[in-house]
DNA sequence: GACCTGCTGCGGCGTG
């Protein structure tokens, strides 16, 4: 039977009236895998390709045609990582079940309190939820679960990639699991995405107890025709960028104008830097504005004015961050633009998928690096262009199909006291055993054996923390601190925020800024691409009044470091010792790539992995990723050496130490135990790791940031190669 | 050396 055919009746309607001749090959397989078995099921094809389509065409024809008694509750159930993708679902997915009776309900913070009460006493037909949402559900209406989600057939996750390990995609994954124990039945999985690494971990990622049993139906590849340029651009080195971002912004300028782009500028800071001068040439052009920034301090209102501008047809190039990056529908884009190296190839390529979707039309990536003026005194990672290496070698990783696979260690213990106080809440209490099989047997924390899972609950139930208490027969409360935690909203999120002020302009709020930012009556700022003074500070309520004036910087806005995988330094270093010239690389590109190979050769690096720059300087090329990098680093620093970071690269100041850095790494590579100074390790970056032990947080990072195990093997490689 | 994501229940007030 044809997978047209397969279909229920009004869905076969649907189709016809949408004017499609035929579904493509991806759909048909999907319609087969669904409708002919029961297997959790990964579709992979790329953005605005018709997964949704896909999945829930089948998905909807099961349930109209389904005549056994229903257990009740919503059908399907979509998990969406954003407000505004679910509300761009809700609108595609209601053109779907406009002529069925089968209500589409989306539920997220900014849905009103009436329709989801409305739906709670009546739960049937499309539930679209984020993952925060459906945990409130668990918390608050806990003995309901079964009630809401009993009869419910399939589980689809939009965006799989952003939920797979990171400590959101942990949560959702847990509460899965916490779905099918609530509800006593299995609940199909359906994960979508656009880009996906290693498929096998995937699918373990999926379904943990099965992954064998997960089906991955891919789209072919599209063939669309990829046009890529690399521009290399050299500053005057003494930290005037000035000329340099003039120079980008006026290619920019020259290029994108009339038409639809999204230029990545790497961060917030940037991004304002780049609005700025764009809007600058336009209007000393005496041209139409259409260049505008877009990102995550600014204001709601802003944001939707340049995402509306995008979907309007005149021609909007948005200065962005990654807050465009994601699925929500902003239409065709020509050009996608990026400043500086990125750092994950993901989301390289994730951002690439913003451009070429029309048929015919080609893919257009853009790439601006800026290195620095060399001068005999220039450190060597000037030197050694790390920059523009980097980002070569995660283009050419882009062109070969790969990107960062999911990280199975983990422990993500900041997330597990969440869901420990999350199960508690929901059963009123539960035993220690219960949450061991919930969490770590059945549920995402495989790597958390018992001996750990007690020391965290121990810890938790300590008189210091006390965020739970035992009762007389054993049973799991919440203590007085836990309680209070978790009976305010801010507990359904397992990731945490900074603390901002709102930057207020005649009543009316422009964005935020993180509360570090010195600022007087008086000080100038950029923001949301135009200039302000700042008239009044209100402390407490954490409000800034401005009003518009002619100049001004940008604030600073922070930020994590980045974590780049071993894969892309190993092909930076690859890169070093090759003489193949990339054919997107302009010209500069290509004179600053043979100059950091020659320099890479003029300073030693290809005979040997330790060169000495100076008295007791050394740079070591550690040949690793940000983990093994880092690792390194704590040990080395726990031996009295002072470190500083780079890529693939450590530069070692030893004339405070005690030991020559070769009998160090000696050490190292012998396995001797190294006492890492935890306590200046700055080991808390996640929302619950102040409730953690400096034992438990140790092994946290252990299992994620650093990887001390491997120390012998990172120091003999070295060594290897004198 | 970075970015992004999310959020309930209820009390008080104004309006029809």
């Amino acid at each position: 039977m044809s997978a047209f055919d397969q279909l229920a009746r009004p869905i076969q309607k649907w189709i016809r009236g949408q004017g499609w001749k035929e579904l493509r090959k991806f759909q048909s397989d999907a319609v087969h895998a669904v409708m002919d078995a029961s297997n959790d099921l990964i579709i992979a094809a790329a953005t605005a390709g018709g997964k949704t389509e896909a999945a829930f065409l089948p998905l909807i024809s099961q349930v109209l045609e389904s005549d056994v008694a229903k257990a009740g509750g919503f059908d399907l159930v979509y998990i969406g990582p954003l407000k505004a993708l679910i509300n761009d679902q809700t609108r595609r997915l209601e053109g779907i079940c406009d002529s069925i009776d089968l209500p589409v309900v989306p539920w997220h913070g900014d849905i009103p309190a009436n329709i989801k009460e409305r739906a709670r006493r009546n739960p049937r037909g499309l539930l679209l939820i984020t993952p925060e949402s459906l945990e409130s559900l668990f918390v608050r209406r806990g003995m309901e679960i079964q009630r809401l989600f009993g009869g419910t057939n399939a589980v689809v996750i939009d965006e799989l990639h952003t939920l797979l390990d990171s400590e959101r995609g942990i949560q959702l994954r847990s509460l899965l699991t916490r779905l099918e124990l609530a509800t006593g039945h299995g609940i199909r999985r359906v994960g979508l995405s656009a880009t996906l690494g290693d498929m096998e971990l995937t699918k373990a990622y999926l379904r943990p107890e099965d992954a064998s049993a997960v089906k991955l139906i891919k789209a072919e590849h599209s063939g669309a025709e990829l046009r890529l340029q690399l521009r290399g651009y050299v500053s005057g080195g003494d930290g005037d960028d000035g000329a340099t971002t003039r120079q980008i912004a006026g290619h920019l300028f020259e290029k994108l104008r009339g038409s639809n782009n999204l230029v990545f500028a790497g961060n917030r800071q940037q991004v304002e830097i780049y609005a700025d001068r764009l809007r600058v040439m336009s209007e000393s052009a005496h041209l139409p504005q259409e260049f505008f920034p877009h990102h995550a301090s600014l204001s709601k209102g802003h944001r939707e004015f340049v995402e509306d501008k995008l979907k309007s047809g005149n021609p909007t190039t948005a200065v962005c961050t990654s807050t465009l990056e994601l699925g929500i529908d902003i239409g065709d884009v020509t050009c996608v633009a990026q400043i500086g190296a990125p750092f994950s190839v993901a989301a390289l390529r994730q951002r690439l998928g913003r451009s070429g979707r029309r048929a015919g039309q080609p893919a257009i990536l853009r790439q601006y690096v800026i290195e620095a003026g060399l001068s005999s005194n220039s450190s060597i990672a000037d030197r050694l262009r790390l920059g523009l290496v980097r980002t070569v070698s995660m283009t050419e990783l882009l062109l070969e199909g790969w990107c960062e696979p999911p990280k199975p260690h983990s422990l993500h213990l900041s997330t597990l006291v969440h869901q420990i106080l999350s199960i508690i809440a929901e059963r009123g209490g539960a035993s220690a055993q219960r949450l061991f099989v919930s969490l770590c047997q059945r549920g995402p924390f495989r790597t958390v054996d018992q001996t750990i899972f007690l020391a965290l609950l121990r810890n938790l139930g300590s008189h210091d923390v006390a965020l739970i208490e035992q009762a007389p027969d054993g049973m799991l409360l919440l203590g007085e601190k836990g309680e209070k935690l978790v009976e305010h909203y801010s507990f359904y999120a397992v990731f945490s925020t900074p603390e901002e002020y709102r930057l207020v302009c005649d009543g009316k709020e422009i964005g935020t800024i993180p509360v570090d930012n010195i600022l007087v009556p008086g000080t100038l700022l950029i923001f949301s691409g135009r200039r302000w003074q700042v008239i009044e500070l209100h402390e407490t309520e954490k409000i800034i009044l401005v009003k518009p004036a002619e100049a001004g910087i940008p604030p600073k806005f922070g930020g994590d470091p980045g974590d780049i995988h071993d894969c892309i330094i190993q092909r930076m270093f690859m890169l070093y010792v090759d003489d193949n010239i990339p054919v997107y690389l302009d010209k500069t590109a290509v004179e600053l790539l043979t100059e950091a190979r020659a320099q890479f050769e003029h300073l030693g690096f290809e005979r040997t992995s330790v060169v000495e720059t100076g008295e007791g300087i050394s740079w070591i090329a550690t040949r690793q990723g940000s983990v093994g990098n880092l690792t390194l680093m704590l040990a080395l620093q726990s031996a009295g050496f002072k470190v500083q970071l780079h890529d693939g690269f450590l530069e070692v100041d030893g004339r405070k130490s005690e030991l020559p850095l070769l009998q160090a790494l000696q050490n190292f590579a012998e396995g001797e135990a190294v006492t890492v100074d935890w306590d200046n390790a700055n080991l808390m970056f996640e929302k619950f790791h102040p409730y953690l032990s400096t034992q438990l947080l140790e092994l946290d990072a252990c299992s994620s940031r650093i990887e001390i195990e491997r120390l012998p093997q990172i120091a003999n490689a070295i060594l290897a190669n004198l």
